[in-house]
DNA sequence: ATTTTCGTGTGATTTCCATCACATGAAATT
DNA sequence: AATTTCATGTGATGGAAATCACACGAAAAT
């Protein structure tokens, strides 16, 4: 029984360069939780300081101000893990985590972590990995805050949501997030994501079909977010 | 004559721990460069992969958009490196480096910096540091840019700039930055910092001296980042 | 099956602040 | 000392988008 979870624990990436009995001896102290969805698996100002290994399911990273607006700052799938910040620094909590599905996560002291870290470069490397990653992707949106309009983000959102269809090529957006979850990663309001679509609908560079966004022109969305003017005439 | 730039190599936080002779090997697998102030040390779309450690002098990090607007990463003092990222993951170089002043940096090819990593346990665990309070301002300033004002982000570059004297307890910010500086760094136009710094002063709240700047009412100040309206009378 | 709740589309209004446009002063440079 | 360059203060204006305010349909919950 616990074989199989050792086998499970064995494809979180931190884990996935290191000998089996390392991993089963991290596994015996840790300990296991699982969370419901949409329950809170982290709150900002807790005190600990492990580290999570998502086994099953996946969670959200997301914040509030002290007016009350939700900023989303990322999505740690399955093979993923969070809270190592606060296990490396011994700070405090950054975010809010909360579980999108049922999820199945390994507690890691920090203690435990630390050693991992120290006695095995390759899990060291692979953090470093991780957080050189962030960094990137922090450093980004800072760029796009400060220099893009609201409407210029989300294009760039729906950009970063885009997939790549194996057979026809085509490109796509599936499932569709909400306005609302838009709106948070794209640091603007829910109307500003509703007449954005409505206005690339308009244009015919997209087209909604339920759950899916269908992208016709994903070569005129990437230059719409470098324009410096929107106006919607210009885009017919 | 090297073993004044070796002693001076050991205190660059990276090697802080290391013992003289990784550092000697270090240094010879390596090349010296001076940068003149202003003068720009590398380009974001340089193809090295290089680590650069400050022994004397600084750096700023900057970073355009496609239309021309600045936004301000950090700064590098004495003591501290940069180009890591690219280091670690060999990705693209993420931001422009300039010489704060006439500058000396030991150019660290990107495979003597992860042999050190890998190597020394103490080293890498620096860098983890390092990177873990990147991640943290860099997700602050997120939650800045999304929730707040531009001239509530003005207040809180100020805040973030203050320093107490050590005798009279008294906190200034000194020396105060050009309000192109701050502006650059808040995310905002530089007429609306000197608005700000107009309406703190006439509020009594701030006053200037030459190139510092006095911060009378810094719990005030702190309140002001949270309030939700600025209305000019009511700071009187 | 019906009643909430949630997601969506769109108009009207208002707030915020970037931008333009100068004036004036302080530092550098020649 | 004279001149250019850079830093600062402040008014006027326009544009972008947040906010408010509904309406409607779809999905959940009872």
């Amino acid at each position: 029984m616990t074989q199989d979870l050792i086998e499970s624990l064995s494809h979180v990436r931190l884990l996935e360069e290191l000998d089996r009995g390392v991993i089963e001896s991290l596994e015996k102290r840790s300990r296991w939780r699982r969370y419901a969805r949409d329950e809170q698996i982290l709150d900002r100002d807790s005190e600990s300081r492990d580290v999570f290994l998502v086994v099953e399911g996946s969670v959200e990273v997301v914040n509030y101000s002290i007016s009350g607006r939700e900023v989303a700052f990322g999505h740690v799938a399955e093979g993923g893990y969070f809270g190592e910040l606060s296990a490396i620094d011994g700070g405090r909590r950054s975010a809010n985590i909360v579980a999108v599905e049922s999820s199945l996560v390994l507690v890691v002291p920090p203690d435990v972590f630390t050693e991992i870290l120290t006695h095995n470069p390759t899990a060291a490397m692979q953090v470093l990995r991780r957080l050189a990653h962030i960094i990137r992707t922090a450093d980004d949106r800072i760029m796009d805050l400060s220099t893009l309009k609201a409407v210029q983000r989300v294009y760039v959102e729906l950009l970063r949501l885009a997939e790549e269809d194996g057979d026809t090529g085509n490109m796509f957006v599936r499932p569709l997030p909400t306005q609302r979850d838009i709106a948070r990663r794209a640091s603007t309001s829910r109307e500003t994501v509703a007449r954005v679509l409505g206005q690339l609908t308009r244009a015919e560079i997209v087209e909604r079909k339920g759950r899916t966004l269908h992208i016709h022109d994903m070569e005129r969305l990437g230059d719409m977010t470098e324009a410096l003017d929107g106006d919607e005439e210009s885009l017919r």
